[in-house]
DNA sequence: ATGATTCCTGACCTGTCGGTCAGGATGTCA
DNA sequence: TGACATCCTGACCGACAGGTCAGGAATCAT
């Protein structure tokens, strides 16, 4: 793990492109992309507002890195499921909430910003088709699993789907990082409730 | 029922109040509030800008109008809840999950506006209390129907109903007025999937 | 015909937006 | 002591934001 090597840099020292990243996620999170100006994340980062385009080419190019980042592990996750062909729909399926709940929670800020895209924009559009795409194969499996006699077939396949996968998302609105519950603990919850159900048995 | 009565207005015709508030919903969800102009409202009702300001005194009016919509119906749901004593504990929380859904179904533009709320103004902020009120009620109501042992203890109850209540949320996202489900094949779908599981037994 | 009423336009105002640019400050390396 | 790389500032730009205002246009009641 290289994870948090100091990296010796030369020049004078101050912000990097990370950190300008890192803090417009989390304002673009909590104040919304449009409401967010360049100045407002110049502030929150102490310096002025030129000081941002040193370090990134635009708005626009920061929302794109997060997007990115969440799709590429979203997709991940998926091609994981995906490659996994010895393992039941069902089995597969579960696999699937689960590292979708870990991506979420490891990758919150990203995520967070990925769901609340409204595609105003040629990048948004296509993080929305993207993000689409992935939505389609969860979809899929599901479908699978109903068929292979898993998941009771009194509810439509595409419904259950958006249940389920909508309840994943719904986290992003509550979790902090830090806080009450780990990834873990989260995606057996939501396994719990959404396979089993809460009604006591 | 006055539903939808022409009512004779004086004066010349045209757009108004209602007319401009509804597009106005409309376009906040699809483009999102701080993306949308009121040049954008305007062209979309085919006016100038300062027509619209005939008809309403602010952009920040219309969302506090529809913030006002969608947390009314919302506590009018808990409101019944609360004073049915009639029944258990877990009965309630069922209505109180239906009636969610149906608020949502039947006033979808303003609840999607108001689950969208970042906190941004006064109103704003004063939303997000009015619907932490809600949703704390809600916690109540499942932790009552722990408590009163219809539903499982190997969760904790406020997981629960952030679970729950996020599911139902999740139905803005893709639900649209005249889709393929009505609200009562949502609530009992959500139901099903909550309380009994998705898991064949 | 004539007010009264209602709706709408076009020109305009102030502030802020994303973004540029020339140059200065501050560090590392030789 | 430089040369070099990196980071940062302050003044500035055109575009567009929300909003105002004076007055014109269409309809109703009399």
């Amino acid at each position: 793990m290289t994870g948090a090597r100091p990296a010796p840099r030369r020049g004078r020292p101050g912000h990097d492109q990370t950190a300008v990243l890192r803090a417009a996620i989390e304002l673009f999170n909590r104040q919304g992309y449009d409401a967010t100006s360049m100045g407002d994340l110049a502030a929150e980062l102490g310096l002025t507002k030129s000081a941002i385009y040193h370090h990134v080419p635009s708005k626009a190019h920061l929302l794109q890195e997060a997007l990115d980042e969440a799709l590429g592990h979203l997709s991940a996750v998926l091609d994981e499921a995906r490659r996994d062909t010895g393992r039941t729909a069902y089995e597969r399926l579960r696999s699937a909430v689960e590292g979708s709940v870990r991506v979420l929670v490891d990758h919150l800020p990203a995520v967070t910003l990925l769901l609340r895209v409204r595609g105003n924009s040629d990048a948004e559009l296509e993080a929305l088709r993207r993000r689409r795409r992935i939505d389609d194969e969860l979809a899929e499996l599901v479908a699978a699993a109903v068929a292979e006699g898993a998941l009771r077939d009194d509810l439509p396949p595409d419904l259950i789907s958006r249940l389920l996968f909508g309840t994943v998302n719904s986290l992003a609105e509550w979790v902090r990082p830090q806080g009450r519950y780990d990834a873990g603990e989260l995606a057996s919850a939501i396994t719990a409730m959404a396979f089993d159900g809460l009604a006591r048995r």
